[in-house]
DNA sequence: AGGCTGATTGACAGCGCTGACATTTCGACT
DNA sequence: AGTCGAAATGTCAGCGCTGTCAATCAGCCT
């Protein structure tokens, strides 16, 4: 015996399966690996061997004959509350396809970035990668990508390359769509606070602000479209100075919950009496949204979807054709308004 | 050539590096896995060797050969807020013993779970495990960890086992010293919120709330601790009630952030003024204290830390030894106090 | 110079599986 | 029965690395 044996935990081997069987190894392979030409009743009585045997097969041999590695990983700079939502999805996808997924933060303010990347692609022998933003968007990540030739797949990339496959949601449409619900109300002063500048979902979901106002015939206050970086705390202040305005805004239409929440407790802060006064809406449908006085109105993302859709591009790619298909997969998901209390019809006196 | 290699990327290996160092593949092999008996200038020739060729050692090969996996598994059941704070600090620690993480969601409920988590592991040969509640408490992850004999650590487990190195927080004393802070500024009659029964925090948070009243000689009146289990829509109507008694409290510990903006709702709904007629205290120091008027009085888990420390745990494991060191190791970790405006001297009148 | 010890290095098999290719089996058709 | 092609199965080397153990080397002593 080569090395001591973790006690009582021999796991199985393809070999000890195969000889159950009364087959050769090879042929427990292909059953294994789903490939056709194994008589029906052969393939019955691997699978009985192998579900008495309890037979798992080993992830690392497998990868270092096939030159294959089962794995993906998903990259992400900083951490949020969607993170969790979004790669749960992406491995209940991933285990239909008998992937796993490695979770890999890296920070794309570093100069290491680069070598980062592709060292870890390269130990791992990542199979396919998910980029999250702002990772997405970085030229030194596309360059690496390129030179790995693994596939990636872009969560929400602010411009669309045409090599790069994507996920993204229909942010435009959807505030299109809430924002013609607060004009239905008679609103007819909103202001629109927007996210940080550079990221795509910033962009789009102030053309859809745009789109409805236009569309109903209303002009753009541009005094009421301010930044507020996606932060709680700048929203705060771009609130105050939204609300200081006369005559005031008679709702505001917050690019995402954080600063919904903070224009809500700006609000307060003026004692304004919500929703009757003032009307807020946001986007994301964060845990906060539901978790302030009033409920924030606002569009849902689909996170475990977009988790899902996304390790599906990858788990479909064929790489054995050369790279991805033309054009490139692209999935464009559609959002949920939810509508809660934050919204209210415009006061009659505005 | 056995295969058509990917474009360009045929990547070094082991015996390219010896080549060029002028030893053989096994010195190579002892300078990656830092084994000592290799004379300094021997390592600094194969060290070179390597930083040239940008030579990764392929995992998979490793693995095998080694029978190890340099894979860790990460489970939990309901991804939250906290979870990718958690996993974050778990990879950075993981990082720097050249491991790898994995998450894998798994059913808490599933009857299924034993034998999905036992595949897990022996199919991914992990090295260990972390387990984040409520998974930390399940007789049948025990019993599935023990049969495949690696290292679990186990995160706030509700009972510690004899058995199971675990890494948890000081609950107790945070909520000891945040009552008594409350105390300090006059409050007198307190709620309490409890959290979801059978977590170990609740019973630790309760217990703390209990020691600080208890040391300040005062009675708990048992109408003012009730359950919201962890809930914001339950923490809700919890507040509401609490508040209808008469003498109203003048202050209220929830055992988490969500019931304790739930508790800021119920007050906003009955026209209290905040924080003056009512201070409201919470736990975790989630996203949502900082979102709401008046921020709220918390206390910070120190997630990253956690999860660093429980990779590190896992990393400290010596296979070659029977387990772990007896007695097992804990790491009690502290927690800090993070007072904001929803914190206030107890009304006069009261 | 010879012998001895411990430190360094190398040779080689084999981890468990799959790719390439060889061989056997089977059924259809003369 | 004999022939043939396709389908089913088997053989075997080798993926890239590490464990085992043997070989070599340097330093020190007598």
């Amino acid at each position: 015996m080569r090395r001591a044996a973790a006690p009582g935990r021999a796991s199985a081997t393809i070999e000890v399966v195969a000889d159950r069987a009364g087959v050769s190894p090879k042929t427990v392979s292909r059953v294994i690996n789903n490939e056709r030409g194994v008589r029906s009743e052969t393939r019955e009585r691997v699978l009985t061997a192998i579900r008495h045997l309890d037979y798992q097969p080993n992830l690392a041999a497998r990868g270092l004959a096939g030159d294959r590695s089962f794995l993906i990983g998903l990259f992400y700079d900083h951490p949020g509350d969607y993170l969790s939502e979004f790669q749960t999805g992406a491995v209940q996808r991933c285990r239909e396809s008998n992937l796993h997924l490695m979770v890999e933060p890296l920070e794309a303010a570093s100069p290491e970035l680069g070598r980062d990347l592709s060292t870890l692609i390269r130990q791992l022998r990542l199979e396919g990668v998910i980029l999250l933003p702002p990772l997405s968007d970085l030229p030194v990540v596309h360059a690496t990508l390129a030179a790995a030739g693994i596939p990636a797949v872009h969560i929400a990339p602010m411009r669309q390359q045409d090599d790069a496959p994507s996920v993204d949601t229909d942010d435009r449409a959807a505030v299109r769509q809430l924002t013609t619900e607060l004009l239905r109300r008679g609103h007819r002063r909103v202001g629109f606070m927007l996210g940080r500048a550079g990221h795509r979902a910033t962009e789009q979901r102030y053309l859809g602000f745009v789109d409805a106002m236009h569309a109903n015939g209303l002009d753009i206050d541009p005094q009421l479209v301010q930044t507020g970086n996606f932060e709680f705390a700048e929203g705060l202040e771009c609130a105050r100075r939204m609300l200081d305005f006369r005559p005031r805004p008679t709702a505001i239409f917050a690019s995402n919950d954080d600063m919904a929440a903070a224009a809500l407790c700006a609000a307060r802060q003026m004692s304004l009496a919500l929703p009757r006064q003032l009307s807020i809406v946001g986007f994301d449908d964060a845990p906060v949204a539901s978790m302030v006085w009033p409920q924030l109105t606002t569009v849902r993302q689909p996170l475990r979807v977009i988790g899902r859709v996304a390790a599906e591009l990858i788990s479909e790619y064929q790489p054995h054709r050369q790279g991805w298909p033309r054009p490139v997969p692209r999935r464009h998901l559609p959002l949920e308004l939810v509508l809660r209390g934050s919204l209210a019809p415009a006061p009659q006196d505005s």
